[in-house]
DNA sequence: TCAATTCCGGATCGTTCGATCCAGAACATC
DNA sequence: GATGTTCTGGATCGAACGATCCGGAATTGA
């Protein structure tokens, strides 16, 4: 189907995009229509309207936008090819990096902008608390995996390092905020891991690949 | 010099109180003036103002409460009474129990009431960032004593550890907020600690008071 | 009793918020 | 060129924002 009309005049990819970034940056009620509008190359508020609907359509864009561009640096908690610890440490020094780089807002979208609020904001906040809960049971499940392919010592308190590693990637993002440099937030994922070496049951050589070693 | 004049109609110190709250729930820019002042009683805008000068002024303050009430348990952290590990560990369970507990908003005011805003919430934001860039040089000191004292192995990496433990404690507040139970968050403090005892001297026991191990 | 002082209720300020409306412009189709 | 469709500029909406102003009420000291 063809479509008719007057074309839009603004390029609503870059739109998005532009949204994003102030999300990103300033939070979704920090984050004003009049600021959007003026990102996006200065467009009125009926072409903001008939592009996005609203405010809150426009949020979930940009959070879908954020998680399959910048995001996917958390794909890796989920690649099935990687052995649970690789997974945890490839998601870390992966979010670490990408947080601290330069050219975008520090820190992580999902931890930040849309975590306190009015109470008006609070679709946007089910969606990135939803999103914190995915990766907090990711997380949870490679250690699990772990402690039963062996690789872990089965006696270890799951929930204890899981959790653990998990408050590290959230507050990540607050000192990649306060300008915590990128060597040192690597170098605390590091120790993190070797936290997770430490609980290592000794003389086991885990393949990436089994699930149960034998 | 007695005072003259009308008498205040309200108790300040309880306005205070309400206002910490609400700025501890729902942010610095998430927090209205009509909110605070029916927090109050039902004050009125004269009142408000008369009292308290404005917005800014009365976010100072609250945030002077917090730290001066739910805020100490991270006083532990510059306690020179404790040894460097125990001044980590009565600072983190401290604070885990307390953002978790009933009563009040869940998560640290410093950490989650002014990080990112629209811009003009910058006064409160350099308040809450300054006071977190203290903790994070307390937890640096700690660390760094405990390898001068012989506690910790000296080719450790104690910005990498020590950065661990900041992200650790300021992931606390956005877990507490999503509703990870405190026996989660105490369990991943435990891992922490875990991750401090493997680092330690073998054959060396630390005494709580002396700086240097002889 | 009467100033002086301080606070209060309530109206109001100008601005910004997210959102809507309308007349007209720009395109495709016939 | 007529018609239908979609988008745009610009005015505008009602509500909420932080903040100010004023007339009067409530207190103290003279």
């Amino acid at each position: 189907m063809v479509r008719t009309g007057r074309p839009r005049g603004f390029d609503r990819d870059e739109a998005v995009q532009e949204a994003m970034l102030l999300f990103w940056e300033h939070g979704f009620e920090g984050t004003s229509l009049d600021r959007l509008r003026r990102a996006m190359g200065g467009i009125s508020s009926a072409s903001f309207y008939a592009a996005f609907s609203s405010k809150q359509s426009l949020y979930r864009e940009a959070l879908q936008r954020y998680l399959s561009s910048h995001g996917q640096v958390m794909a890796a908690l989920r690649d099935p090819a990687l052995s649970p610890r690789r997974r945890i440490e490839q998601a870390l020094r992966g979010s670490a990096a990408m947080q601290t780089e330069a050219g975008h807002p520090g820190g992580c979208m999902v931890a930040l902008s849309a975590t306190i609020g009015s109470g008006e904001d609070a679709e946007a906040r089910a969606l990135t608390e939803a999103e914190r809960a995915s990766n907090r049971q990711a997380i949870a499940a490679c250690v699990r995996e772990a402690v039963e392919s062996g690789e872990l010592d089965a006696d270890i308190d799951v929930t204890g390092l899981s959790t653990l590693l998990e408050g590290l990637l959230i507050g990540l993002s607050i000192q990649a905020r306060d300008g915590v440099p990128a060597t040192a937030i690597d170098a605390a994922v590091t120790a993190a891991l070797s936290a997770w070496d430490s609980h290592r049951r000794p003389g086991i050589q885990p393949s990436p690949k089994r699930k149960r070693g034998g």
